[in-house]
DNA sequence: TCTTTGCATGTTACTTTGTTGCAATACAGT
DNA sequence: ACTGTATTGCAACAAAGTAACATGCAAAGA
């Protein structure tokens, strides 16, 4: 996934601070889904851990990294793709958590469409499945 | 859902202790699932919050209680039907968020299965719909 | 009956995750 | 370069979850 932290950020209306373009650059750079601790220690004390906590919610908020939960209900992010916008997430991909590595990747994979009970008004679906992942498979 | 606590700790080698039963009581009264937050509230100083963790967690584990996590990753516990063991949890039902009372539903309908990528190996799989459920749908 | 054993609980203290308020700083437009 | 505003960093706080240890209690054994 190519990424151009100066264009997104200037499409969203965002400014254009130094660690913003690195949350995206970082976050780019990986193939899954980076967990907040992860990004959190990654930064060490370049960013502010406050500072990452917002950027982070400013960049959900405006549909350019969509939020995972794993296992625990720890804050995973990835990429968006570029059709997202803050009104609405076309995230509806299943993703996978790895059971063995703890790593979330976003599949290729759109969420099946289910009935709702009458009078259950579902306006998006969240699938996640749990196991083994490629990598870890061998 | 009629749950009777003695038997249930009993068939599962489990202590019948005060606390227990009052847990299942708690979480087998509502038709909804409630956040571990809520139980510690409704318990106030009745029961410690740590016995509490670890009443839900050996719950879990045992296959009486499943976890469900909202969207702020917050655990939340109900019921699992009388077919869960603990090794394999039937609770392979869709999940409904209320996004206005925030309640989790567990609804009557099985997840879809989906085709795994070359190379992934899914055990399981979550689903949550998030919305307005019908008592807030009015 | 008295003692031992083992599980369950309670208490305290700690870690991790996330939030709030405010002062200092950096950025974008002129 | 100047200036208003958005962004950052800091400190303090709050909530969620865990770990270590002591006490309590009930069943099993001497």
């Amino acid at each position: 996934m190519k990424i151009n932290p100066a264009n997104l950020l200037k499409e969203h209306d965002l400014k254009h601070t130094k660690q913003r373009v690195r949350v995206l650059e970082e976050i780019a750079m990986d193939n899954a889904a980076i967990s907040q601790p992860e990004l959190e220690k990654r930064f060490g004390n370049e960013i502010d851990r406050v500072t990452l906590y917002r950027i982070l919610n400013i960049y959900e908020e405006k549909g350019i990294l969509h939020r995972v939960l794993d296992r625990n209900g720890t804050a995973n992010y990835a990429i968006c793709s570029p059709s997202c916008t803050a009104e609405v997430h076309h995230d509806e991909h299943v993703h996978f958590n790895c059971t063995i590595c703890q790593k979330i990747y976003c599949l290729n994979i759109v969420v099946p469409s289910v009935k709702m009970p009458e009078g259950y008004l579902a306006s998006t679906i969240n699938s996640t499945a749990y196991g083994i992942c490629k990598s870890c498979n061998k």
